[in-house]
Formats: C-alpha cells, structure tokens, sequence
DNA sequence: TATGAATGAGAGTTCATTCAT
DNA sequence: TATGAATGAACTCTCATTCAT
C-alpha cells in the first residue's frame, strides 16, 4: 500500500499500474493479487486507511476548539498539518478521489464519501452560525465547497513546488476564512 | 473535439479512449487519428480551444471593471458564468489539466500554463493591494489559491450535481472574497 | 515512381509507405491510388521499369563482346556500372526483389524472374564453357550464383558505404571472376 | 524464439507480425509481450543466438586450418555447412541483417556488427596475402565481400529451391574462390 | 486529374487478472 | 506467502484502400 500510495502521487493514478506499483515494492503483480481482491481493492484500502489516519490526526484537535472561529481554524490548520506531514498519502487520496473510476465509469469512492467532506465542515458552520457566532449571511454549504477548494487545490500544487509554505498557506487560509465567516 | 469534450467530462480522462470518443462521435477511431496527430494533440487542442474561448468571454468582462473589488467580483462570476455555460468544456478542461500526463508521467499542459492560472490571478491582487484597495496583510499569491480552488472545486461537484445553483455560489464567493479581501 | 524508389532506397521497402512515398513526392496518398491499382501494382511497375532500364543499358554492352571472358567482364561491368549511375533504382529494385511479399507472404516479384538473374547468366556460362573459352569443370550454375551474390551485395554496401568504389570493385570483380572461369 | 525464426525464415521479416509468430507458437500475442520487452528485443535475441550458435561452429573449424587456402575452405564450407544445418536460422538472420529497421529507419542490426562480417574475412584474406599464401594483386576488401555475397544469396535461394545441393554449392564455391585467391 | 475525408483491419504494447507451482 | 508465466481485452497508432467532390 505505501509503494501504490508513493506511485500513485508521484505518477498520478492513471499511470499507477499494478507493475509499476510492484517495481516499487521491489516484489511481483502476483503478490498484489494476493492480497486484495483487485485493484479497485487496493485503491479503496487506500482511500479507508488515509481516512482513519486524517480523522485520527484532525478530529481531536479540531474538538478541542469549543468556539466556531477556534473551530474553524483547527479545521483548516489540522487539515494542512496532516497535509504537510502525509504529504504522498494526501496527493494520492485526492487523486483517487477526483479521478478513479471503474470499468463504468463512475467514481470508485462512493458519492456519498465524496460529499462527506463538503457537508461534515457544512455541518459545523451552520451550527455555529445558528449559535451566532458567524456572520448570519453566508451559505454553509457555498462556505465549505470554497474551503475544501481552497485546501485541496493544495494537493497538485505541491507536486510542482514541493517548496511550498504549507505552515503560510495555512495561516493565510484561517485568517482568510476567519474574515469571510465573522460576524 | 465536442465529443471528445463530452466523454472525458463524463467518464473522465483516464476512460476517455479514442474508442470511446469515436463511438459517441458516431465513428470510427481511425477517423480521430487521421484528424489529430495523436491522441495528445488531440487534448492540446482541447486545451487551446477552450482556453482561448474562456479568455475571450471572461477577460473583456474583468477589463471592464477599474476597482479591485470589482475586478474580484468579474474575475469569480465570469468565471462561474462561464463555467455554467459550458459545463463539459470546463469539467474535461479541469481534467486534462489536473490529470493528463504524457508517456514520461510528466503534466501534458505544461507547467508554466498549470501556474499561470494562478499567477495571473495573484498579479492582479498585488496590483490593487499596492493601491491600497486590498487590505495589505494578505499573501497574494495564497489569496489567488484559495479562489481557484474555491472556483475550480466546483467542476467536479457539478458532475455529482448537475442542479447545483452556480448563480447563487457565484454570489457566495464573491462575496466571501470581498471579506477576506477588503481593508 | 522516382519518389517510390528514392523512398525504398533510402528507408527500405518495409517502411515505404504509401504516406511516405506521397509525402516525398509533395503529393497527396489519394493520387497514387488513382494512378495505380494497388501499392502492389505500383511496385511491380517499378520493377519493370528498373529491368527495362537495366537491360537497355546492360544488354547492348554485354552483346557488344563476342569472347566469353569479354561477355563476362562486360557483364560484370555494365552491371555494375548501371548501379553506380542509378543507385536508388538498383537499391529499390534488390530491395523489392528480395523482400516485397502480398498478403500471403508470397513474393511480390514472381519467382521466375527472381531465377531468370541467375539462369540467363548461367546459359551464358555453359554456352562458353561448351565452346571451351571456360574451363569445364565448373558448374554454371553455382558460377552464376556467385556472381549474381557478388554483384547484388554491393547495393546494401552502398547505403551504409555511398563513398564506395563502384569501379574499382567491377575491376576486382571482373578480375576474380575470369581467373575463376579461365581453363 | 523458433516461431519467430521460422515465420521469419517463411514469411519474410516484413510479414512476421507479433500475432503470426504467436499463432504459430501456439500461443497469444501477450506471451511475447511478456517474454520479450519489445518485438525489436525479440529479434536482437534472435540475431545473437544465431550468432553465437554460428561462430561456435564455424570459428573452430577455421581455426582448425594453418594455410590460407585451407582456411579459406572452412570459411565457406563451415559458413554454408551451418546453412545446411540451420537453415531457418540462416535465412531469418540474413533477412533480418539487410531488411529489419527501427522506427526511424535505421537498421536493426548496428551498422558495425553488419559490416563485420566482410571485415573480419578481409583481415584473414589480407593476412594470408602478407604472407604471399595469396596472389598479391587483388584487393581484400572487395575479395572479401564477393565471397560474402556468394554465400549470402544462397538463403534467399534456398526458400525457392528447398532441395538445391549446398554441399556441393560449397565445393564449387571453395574451387571458384580458391582460383581466384592462390598466387 | 487530384484531393482530403473516411474506413476497418492490423500493428505493437500495456494492462488487470488468473493460475500452477 | 510468493512467484513468474500466461491470457485476452483494450489501448494508441499506421496502413492500404475507397469514395465523394
């Protein structure tokens, strides 16, 4: 999983076959076929392992803030951190989240995974703008799609300036959000 | 190229085969490839097309504006205009953009057209910052981020929901952006 | 015809496309299907037109000579000799003869006039050896095969070696042949 | 490998598709994909064995031989011996040396490895020469590629004329060039 | 007489998957 | 648990040929 995680980021995940993924491993296609039942197998682990780790690493810092504004921040920090820290695992979810698909053509992960991100940050901004504490005019939903934009745009971004000041970025983006939601 | 467009916007680049493309354009691959060199050219042109019809609808409309504020405002609802108007150029646009690679795995829009969209933006913001219509404690270039993720985000959510109200998310965020941008 | 030869000269008739050839010619494919019935056609006009060629320059000299040994050194020389004033012609022509093949693998080049190079020299050869200007103990027909092999093994020397001695080789060949045949 | 070399020596190189060796194989085109990185690797393979299968047998027994006249004997009686023996082999190794090219026309077989051939027999023609076992008047290089070209078109000739007698092929051919080399 | 568009077959190659070992 | 061999479908691309204009 973590030589498919390294291709799939550093190649994309259309140019991430299985033979590519085994040469990294250093071992055999058959060894991969061995332990997931397919490819699309594989790809989902993936996906439910970067999300058990992302929750892991973001959920309890983002509880620990109590008001929206201290919430929000987290959100987007912790978000970036994990980023930061997981760099491979994060381009490689992302690209598998927007772009893999089965023989059909439809996503691999489920559409409603692929909502899940938006309307679980939705969620919490239409709680704390109903508590008062943002500004009572903005959309929660048009507020979350332009902040998970803003944060995953960040993914293939990296790939070409692996410089990048991710720390900055996110400074900027909870500073800029911050203002968007005030009161 | 409309079918070609079409295909890629609905099953995605990765399944956008040239046997695909002819089936929906009604016929037979060798057609394709006695039209374009090779499957990539094909995509380049794509690439230029729409590009140069985007640039030919959005730049008059931000031209047009003299304020920073208003140019903002231009920037993100001709684009969104533009991208309610034709959905499947933008959706395969932002595909190829984000996912086309050549044999090599390298990008096939080339790097610099990858940034461009976002310096072009950032340019802008700087111009009007210096003239103290922005507030000056904002990074231009995380600024200019956050909006084409804000923008860009909404091309694969479109694909999931087709009804989505790109009127109203236009109004959102722009209005969004003026907060976060404003003195 | 003079772009097809040039074409199978120079790329070697595996690679002569029709597209090639067209290209060469500043023509278009359409025109050498109107022209000729089939790219078969078409090579089989060319080897026509190099034999004829050939044996109004060949023929006349050979037949000029009444000895056997001026026949034969006439024979080697004015063969050798067309080469060198129409190398892309003979480099075709061999090419053709040896490789071109139709759907079935047959060769392109009937096989009676693949053997008529080597049996119409032959009947030279044991027309002179009867008459003992030869010596009689050789058989012609293996003469004949040598020096047939002798002779057309220059043309693909040729394309690696342009700058070889075309008459000088005819000299060395005409001698090692008439100390081969002399009684 | 036998597949390839027998459609080859069948067929012609041209005709030996991947889907006619496998056919004749007995198996699917991906078995040779599989095996092999390329069809061009495929016959690099194929020219090496017969090499070394060739110089195996042939070497020995021209070294075997003290004199130039003796040598040059093996020379041809080994080289048309192994024709005898491998006949396939021979004739898909000629007909690759002169026809199979890369995608950019350049031939398959470098151009030294072609070359070799007559220069390696020049070197021992030229030895022997020094050493006064041949006429000194008839130039090496150009000997040398007669001989060549003489045992060289046998293969073409052998696919037309399976029951033709090389071994005595061989001895006309060993008198023609003995007569033509000695002092 | 010439052209460009179109065709369908076939080319070499990559792919995910299966299977015997 | 691991491997390499094998498969057949699908891929992009080239080809000789046909045809309307």
């Amino acid at each position: 999983m973590a030589a498919a995680i390294d291709t799939i980021a550093e190649l994309g995940y259309g140019q991430a076959s299985l033979a590519r993924i085994a040469e990294r491993a250093g071992t055999s296609k058959g060894v991969i076929s061995y332990h997931f039942a397919s490819k699309d197998d594989l790809i989902r682990e993936i996906i439910a392992e970067v999300v058990a780790r992302g929750e892991a690493y973001m959920v309890p810092r983002i509880l620990a803030e109590t008001s929206g504004r201290g919430m929000l921040r987290a959100y987007i920090e912790s978000n970036l951190a994990f980023m930061r820290d997981h760099r491979n695992h994060l381009a490689a979810f992302l690209d598998i989240f927007f772009n893999a698909r089965d023989d059909d053509g439809r996503p691999l992960v489920e559409e409603k995974a692929l909502d899940y991100m938006v309307t679980s940050l939705e969620q919490v901004l239409a709680h704390f703008q109903a508590l008062g504490q943002f500004r009572p005019d903005f959309d929660p939903h048009a507020m979350a799609m332009a902040i998970r934009g803003a944060i995953d745009q960040l993914a293939p971004q990296l790939t070409r300036h692996p410089d990048l000041d991710i720390d900055g970025y996110a400074r900027e983006l909870a500073a800029l959000f911050e203002r968007a939601t005030r009161p």
